[in-house]
DNA sequence: ACAGGTTGATGCCGTTTCGGCAACAGCTAT
DNA sequence: ATAGCTGTTGCCGAAACGGCATCAACCTGT
């Protein structure tokens, strides 16, 4: 099913590779039919689309602009191509997400294999970074889900959804502040902490608290692994920082206590963002999910923050 | 600038045409070429596009799934190609409206006059329809912005703005009911009416609550004009229902009066919308005008209902 | 019922476009 | 300098495209 002009599909590939060689490469064509496609492009919008260094070819501003129309195009096929085949009742394809670690541990690989419980065929990529690099992720279309921390994302992603989660600390059972219900920083910091390293949100998130605070804290232990930093928790090694989110059914069973977090008398929350391409419109087995996604995340902060009252 | 393939602009032609041979025509092709085209694409979807009638071509569903998927495209290339010439420093484009004709006396006109002050080579093509043709001439690419009564619209419209403007009756100067500040409909049909007829929105508007008095109206006359049915009024041949929208300078200089309609103690709403395709990402200058639309009908809707403020 | 006008589809053929091969110039790192 | 990479360009065969004439099927008006 090739309904578009090559020089489409060869752009898109280029664009990917950052190389003529490789496009063709990927493509299965030779390298001089690329080549012209690209020329051709470029002879049609009057504008070379790419810088050529000696090392590959990078986009210029009409370049960019093109790069976007074209995944325009290319989505809205796959889109298509997705909506003619579940009218023959083959409801089918991959959905391709890219989260932060939170949802690693419980909320992904439930909502995952709920999912395909009920829609066997529906296929899933995942991939893990940071918040930053999921939107890039997003931006540069090769995830159709980004979940991160919701900062400003840029203006051709759309948050779907913006959920927040209460920050708190993370210790052992045993540990001295494990009998309260809640925490302050201050109290935190009087015992070794289990730092995030900048790669993290939730540096970003405690970083100006910490700030404001008049004591610094003990050097105790730097981590850029959620998981990591919740078994080092648990170990007694010190105080970890997280959201809650995916620690419900860790700490029934394990020695970790949950502690919310409080700042001057206020919680400290976490933003969670949904994010799609703005462009584009989801094929109908990923929307689907999307919902339920949503729906999902939805409910947790829901019960979350029900569990954990807000103090007046 | 013929990026895409021939097969998508010729399915285009046909479909907006209903037939091949008029698509060859238009396209400055022969009719061979446009049937082999469509006939490919047929093969490559693997299900037939259109149905073949005697007297043309219609979609099948198949088929309007890829209408949608080319409209798409092309009004995507269209953004390009704006985006890419205003690079340049030229700013230009013809901006497509579609409306009802409350708009036609002194919005429209006024915004068109204002904007092309400021952006000479910006054109407009502006077409008056009924509220659902407003809504079908967008689903169908053949309008940039729609603005009508803001009923429900079809999912593959959004709706920018959702602005009311008030119901009112509008008599002569020298009409036993000008004195008032406002007048309910059953004062109103005492007199003889101007009915709007099924085409005009107004008729569904009144319908309902003509309804549910016990009296029926005098049947006086019946129009599908409202600049007919505002001349009409000025002459005291009945009463006309509209809305305040452009009347405002009429009535200055004029033998017009506006009375508020008032329906078991609260006003009659007239709610009027702004619509685009959803699966579409404007060109900036359509969406600049846009914003300026948006902004003027609201800044309307604040003047007009402080103007009448609402009875308690 | 019949003729005249449609409609879309097809076979033939010249033109255009596309892609593969090989060679080229330019650059980088060893 | 050599080796390896980059993108570009002639040359040529193959595939796709478009135009012309023709065909069968259908609607319409007489």
């Amino acid at each position: 099913m090739r309904f578009h002009s090559p020089a489409i599909q060869y752009f898109h590939a280029v664009r990917r590779t950052g190389s003529i060689r490789a496009a063709a490469r990927v493509l299965n064509v030779a390298s001089s039919a690329v080549s012209r496609q690209i020329l051709k492009l470029e002879q049609e919008v009057g504008s070379p689309l790419f810088e050529r260094n000696a090392r590959g070819l990078t986009l210029t501003t009409v370049g960019e602009m093109l790069a976007r129309h074209v995944m325009n195009v290319l989505q809205d096929l796959d889109r298509f191509r997705s909506d003619v085949a579940s009218l023959s009742g083959a409801w089918h394809g991959t959905v391709s997400i890219a989260c932060i670690e939170s949802l690693t541990e419980s909320v992904l690989p439930d909502l995952i294999a709920s999912h395909r419980g009920r829609a066997r065929r529906v296929n899933f990529a995942t991939e893990v970074k940071g918040s930053s690099d999921v939107l890039e992720a997003l931006s540069r279309g090769e995830a159709d889900i980004g979940i991160a921390i919701a900062l400003r994302h840029p203006p051709d992603l759309r948050q779907v959804a913006l959920k927040r989660f209460r920050l708190g600390a993370l210790v052992a059972r045993e540990h001295p502040l494990a009998r309260r219900k809640t925490v302050t920083l201050a109290q935190c910091l009087a015992f070794p902490v289990i730092q995030a390293l900048p790669e993290l949100s939730i540096y970003h998130l405690l970083q100006p608290l910490i700030a404001q605070l008049s004591e610094t804290p003990e050097p105790a232990i730097q981590a850029n692994s959620i998981d990591l930093m919740r078994e080092l928790a648990a170990r007694g090694v010190g105080v970890a920082f997280q959201t809650q989110l995916g620690i419900n059914r860790l700490s029934r069973d394990s020695q970790l206590v949950f502690l919310p977090l409080d700042n001057a008398g206020s919680p400290v929350w976490s933003d969670l963002g949904i994010y799609v391409r703005a462009e584009r419109t989801l094929p109908a087995f990923i929307e689907s999910f999307l919902q339920e996604l949503v729906r999902e995340l939805g409910e947790r902060e829901r019960r979350e923050n029900a569990a954990y009252p807000q103090v007046a």
